[in-house]
DNA sequence: AGATACCCGAGTAATCCGGTCAACTTTACG
DNA sequence: CGTAAAGTTGACCGGATTACTCGGGTATCT
């Protein structure tokens, strides 16, 4: 799972298609002012996201995109893996473990990152469209339960300084 | 938190000198070869990890790098953040509210985003080098707590065709 | 002295990624 | 039917970032 700006953009623009859901269908340019996106880029973000079955589309004046699915069943991780394909691995991958090489055995991180990616999958896939637009999104969901290990300096509590890929 | 292949590097050239671990040091040279990695790339990232207080050097004919905390008390979250420093904050991202805009309030998306690199934080900082060479990563971590709300097709056990960042 | 190995900063080649553009198709409406 | 609204496609671009190299230091051991 790549987790690129492309995705988060995707995101936003399903989470404010979500909240302007009345049945009609919703303009691209509508959701380009309000989330300030070019309109040019989410239309390519739109055909995939059409492509994935995650909204149905409408052509001609009066014409749009509306949620395929409500918006309590449209997990974001279907959102993500819609947008971003999967992508090539380089050198231990999950996904492909014919990268691992230093001879057959696999390589030690391989299980590492093959798990972190489970965790990220399972926490995007715990949240819905409908969990973000009522902000039901902080503190909601699972925690992880083992807590570290040995504290070295500093405190855990919160690293909100963190973010996954410019 | 930036998940690039540099930080995947560190971790596995930390894997491997802590299977080294022998009281004596670890030359690059070494880690270099039996990790298929080239030996000035290493030094670019043992300079980090060595202004990170995880590892010690020594120089001279005989010298070489030893961890400098025990295995079990470093973290693969401490890797990651030696190497890969934090980042400039696009649109909206955890750390810059202020990139949130769409008028005063946070943007939908920001707590999601906040949220989810909290998950890769507490992960990463649950398991440490030992556990990684010991091969004690998988499902030894806690798991997401909360059920995906509505399983629309197809199961979704296991994701581990997973990824983060090329 | 000389060999070994860390140290460091500049440099580079490639990739990626956010974003644009232009042309085409389908549909509504008068 | 004609025109305009909207979606659809795919090629393209330029800047930023990454991954990685190179060359020259510096400490230290024999």
């Amino acid at each position: 799972m790549k987790l690129s700006s492309k995705a988060r953009y995707a995101v936003m623009a399903m989470a404010d298609l979500a909240t302007h859901d009345s049945g009609r269908p919703v303009t691209l340019q509508d959701i380009a002012d309000r989330q300030e996106l070019s309109l040019s880029y989410l239309e390519q973000l739109f055909g995939r996201l059409r492509r994935g079955g995650l909204v149905n589309s409408v052509r001609g004046p009066g014409g749009g995109y509306l949620l395929a699915r409500s918006s309590g069943e449209t997990r974001i991780s279907d959102i993500v893996l819609a947008v971003d394909e999967p992508l090539r691995a380089t050198r231990c991958m999950p996904g492909s473990p014919q990268g691992c090489r230093t001879d057959k055995k696999r390589c030690l991180t391989h299980d590492l990152w093959a798990e972190l990616g489970n965790q990220i999958y399972l926490f995007l896939s715990s949240v819905t469209l409908d969990d973000v637009v009522a902000r039901r999104v902080l503190g909601s969901s699972g925690l992880i339960s083992a807590p570290p290990p040995a504290e070295s300096a500093g405190s855990v509590e919160d690293r909100s300084d963190l973010a996954l890929r410019h």
